[in-house]
DNA sequence: GCCGTGACTTCGT
DNA sequence: AACGAAGCCACGG
């Protein structure tokens, strides 16, 4: 893995690098929870660790920050960044429920294509 | 090195 | 279905 946009990471903790390529491997018109990064991360109790990795480094890394929701398949953001998400997702033709989720049993991310090195 | 802080999750009420 | 408490862990001050 260790797309060009994930260069010079290592001297971030381990499990922060593998959060990173694991969320960098969700492709398009995916998604995947907070706790499902940690998961394949290697730590399936850091989904917290994940939230903040995401607010302080998404711009950073070019991560598709927006696939990534809570695990009741809502989005974790206040109004107004919640509705910018949205519109990224739907852009990705990924569908919501009357309930405000996403149709997780369609769009959940299975971890197809994620390897380590 | 202690302490507060999260885009969380799970398990009780 | 909704709410609260507890567990969680790297990071920055």
């Amino acid at each position: 893995m260790c797309p060009k946009e994930l260069t010079n990471i290592s001297h971030l903790h381990p499990f922060t690098q593998a959060v990173l390529q694991v969320i960098h491997a969700i492709p398009s018109g995916k998604v995947q929870t907070y706790g499902g990064v940690a998961r394949f991360a290697g730590n399936p109790k850091g989904a917290r660790q994940v939230a903040r990795i995401l607010h302080s480094s998404s711009q950073k890394y070019h991560l598709p920050w927006h696939r990534v929701i809570n695990s009741q398949g809502k989005i974790s953001l206040d109004p107004v960044g919640a509705e910018e998400q949205r519109l990224l997702l739907v852009a990705e033709d990924i569908t919501f429920l009357s309930n405000g989720r996403v149709k997780m049993d369609e769009h959940l991310w299975d971890g197809d294509g994620l390897f380590f090195v």
